[in-house]
DNA sequence: CAAGGAACTTGATATGGATCAAGCCCAATC
DNA sequence: GATTGGGCTTGATCCATATCAAGTTCCTTG
């Protein structure tokens, strides 16, 4: 359910921008595409665009143009139902693609909200489109990112439809370990850009539940919690959680 | 969440092998592709092919190739936990595709059983992608399909995460209704496919709550229950039991 | 047509997490 | 540096749904 590891960008500061840049490495680096086609994909990256903690990247309802790459930052995608609740349906950070779920209908369905100070580059769709015709690396990447987004979300029904509290929290946190791994940052110390209530509205779960799982794992030396600061001090335990059998 | 009305095929017998069919409706209907683009199209769907009852598709793990469109019939698709717990993630019927979720990995990571004698229609992934980059309306097609697949499991993660048995269950019936009519069928009777534990799976609830809750939708008068057939007897209750504000 | 088993219903009880409530801590703001 | 409010923790209680259990119906298969 995890993407295969990717490496860090290393390339020079004045390189950072183009489309070798990390932070778009879901979109770009696995290609293995020519120098030309390179270029060709550049150009319809348009310049980094800042987003500010707090400020919405797009919100439900607003016509859909464009898919966005973060580049830097972490956000989080939620939708809210007709009578007001929101479920938080995903948290994304540098290197994701986000807006997707506009594509079937030209509007957004999710917003977009930003939980640090973020910085994002803008792709066109028509774009997107008209290069993956005459790019089909890219546009077997592209669909590929796009099927990766369903599985991750079966990967949610799964855990909001069988798992425990405590489990979907080990799955949690592990899932965010392997992310910052994966990035370069340390996998067991970590700081958590979202609210106990937003972790609980992803998991199902209410913040209070989120706040008593997250204690309980640390008397059990599980992890180490201060405040948004969290240190995974025995990750097998954390594993162990999920990989328990449950009868049946 | 809903995908827009279309209509029923009124086509000829003898053209109904053809990719006006109504079985491929999502595929092709709203294409609005010339005769020429049109019989490109039919080249690369193969002879349907049929499936009994109780048998796969195509399981998890096995090697991806192609997509499906169904022809006839009914499907429900499952992921399987590391530890043996099954999560339906979706129940499929006439005219919508299925396999999306493969193409990440070129790997299949859900079963797809048939509920009933079904049929479908083998579409090559490689042949679907090549075919759409030269027909730009069917490549646009194409994305809001799988855009569509992502904003429908959004809103079962909001179903799974948010809303208590009774409303998953109106939900559920509400939205089999819909798709019923959308088919030609009747929207407020109809067989269910399944089981109660896989509509349990699918609502994240035993079999036992999803039995007495459709027991106590019919003490209710909200619908009529005889085994597997559903008489949805009063649509507009159901509704309300979904647009009930949950103050918060 | 009979037998067996899967699917379903219904009741009794248990429990995980929600809800209600109180107080604390920290970060932002003046 | 004090103040304020949002975010968080922890305890007590409640409730929706799971679990356990028993019996029924229906469908399949011989």
């Amino acid at each position: 359910m995890i993407s295969p590891i990717q490496v860090r960008d290393m390339s020079p500061r004045h390189l950072r921008n183009s489309c070798t840049n990390c932070s778009l490495r879901e979109l770009c680096l696995p290609l293995g595409l020519s120098p030309e086609e390179m270029q060709e994909l550049d150009g319809i990256i348009t310049q980094a665009r800042p987003i500010k903690r707090g400020e919405a990247l797009y919100r439900a309802g607003e016509p859909f143009r464009s898919l966005y790459a973060i580049r830097l930052g972490f956000f989080k995608a939620s939708v809210i139902s007709e009578d007001g609740r929101e479920q938080v349906t995903g948290f994304h950070m540098s290197g994701e693609l986000m807006g997707m779920d506009a594509i079937s209908t030209d509007v957004h369905t999710c917003d977009a909200i930003a939980l640090e100070d973020s910085e994002v580059c803008e792709l066109p769709f028509n774009d997107i489109e008209e290069l993956s015709r005459e790019i089909p690396l890219l546009q077997r990447h592209f669909h590929k990112v796009m099927s990766r987004e369903i599985v991750r979300d079966h990967g949610v029904m799964l855990l909001l439809g069988n798992m425990k509290a405590e489990e979907r929290l080990a799955a949690f946190l592990l899932n965010l370990s392997q992310r910052f791994a994966i990035r370069g940052y340390s996998s067991s110390s970590f700081h958590l850009r979202m609210t106990r209530e937003e972790i609980g509205s992803y998991l199902g779960l209410k913040l209070e539940t989120v706040s008593r799982t997250l204690s309980k794992f640390q008397d059990q030396g599980f992890i180490k919690v201060q405040n948004r600061l969290i240190e995974l001090e025995n990750i097998d335990s954390l594993k162990k959680l999920l990989n328990t059998c449950h009868d049946e």
